[in-house]
DNA sequence: CGTTTTTGACCGGCGC
DNA sequence: GCGCCGGTCAAAAACG
């Protein structure tokens, strides 16, 4: 297995893609989507405080999960009332981008791998490789839009990120939201 | 040689 | 109690 194909979707009014494609392809992934961020990092994950939904035409398509989805102390059906389970705030990304793995600056060491069910595509399940960091992460694509991928963040780093964020926060920078289709 | 990926087994929760 | 479903473990392979 080679390294990922470094596609670029582009939206179509792409700027400059030049800069994305920065030469240190170490582990850098571009995810020029959109991307919403409700900045629930306690360090800063993502500087950028974007919070926009795109009501896409897709949007009914993909109702699973509207677009982000913010899952946190939520109790559910049958759970016990107050109990020590351990409660995790999660957050899933839906981004478009051709790419599986979006590479947010941290190290992930894949842990698993599963195939959901109404979904041809398999489920990836990554940790970060941080001692005592136990966040972990899911990468999901959708079967119906194969362009769509819903990453799923688990928990909160509590380290600094280890490489560069600027690429990434370029790529953030530059990121523009998708207009409607 | 150390680290990450792969992949099936395993396990716990939930519904029937 | 059993089977489905989703998530994790762990051993070996693959990779740099």
């Amino acid at each position: 297995m080679e390294k990922y194909a470094m596609l670029f979707p582009c939206a179509s009014t792409a700027p400059s893609s030049s800069s994305f494609s920065s030469l240190n392809m170490s582990s850098s992934h571009v995810l020029n989507s959109t991307l919403y961020n409700n900045n629930p990092w306690p360090n800063g994950f993502l500087g950028l405080k974007t919070e926009i939904h795109v009501p896409t035409s897709e949007d009914k398509n993909v109702s699973n999960n509207g677009s982000f989805v913010v899952t946190e102390n939520e109790e559910k059906p049958g759970q016990k009332k107050g109990e020590k389970k351990l409660r995790k705030p999660r957050f899933a990304f839906q981004t478009r981008s051709q790419v599986d793995i979006l590479d947010d600056g941290y190290r992930w060491r894949k842990y698993g791998q599963k195939s959901v069910k109404n979904n041809k595509f398999p489920r990836s399940y990554y940790r970060c490789t941080h001692q005592g960091c136990n966040v972990k992460k899911q990468v999901q694509r959708l079967s119906k839009d194969e362009g769509v991928v819903v990453t799923t963040y688990e928990g909160m780093h509590t380290h600094p990120i280890e490489k560069s964020t600027d690429n990434f926060e370029q790529i953030l920078s530059q990121m523009q939201i998708y207009p409607p289709l």
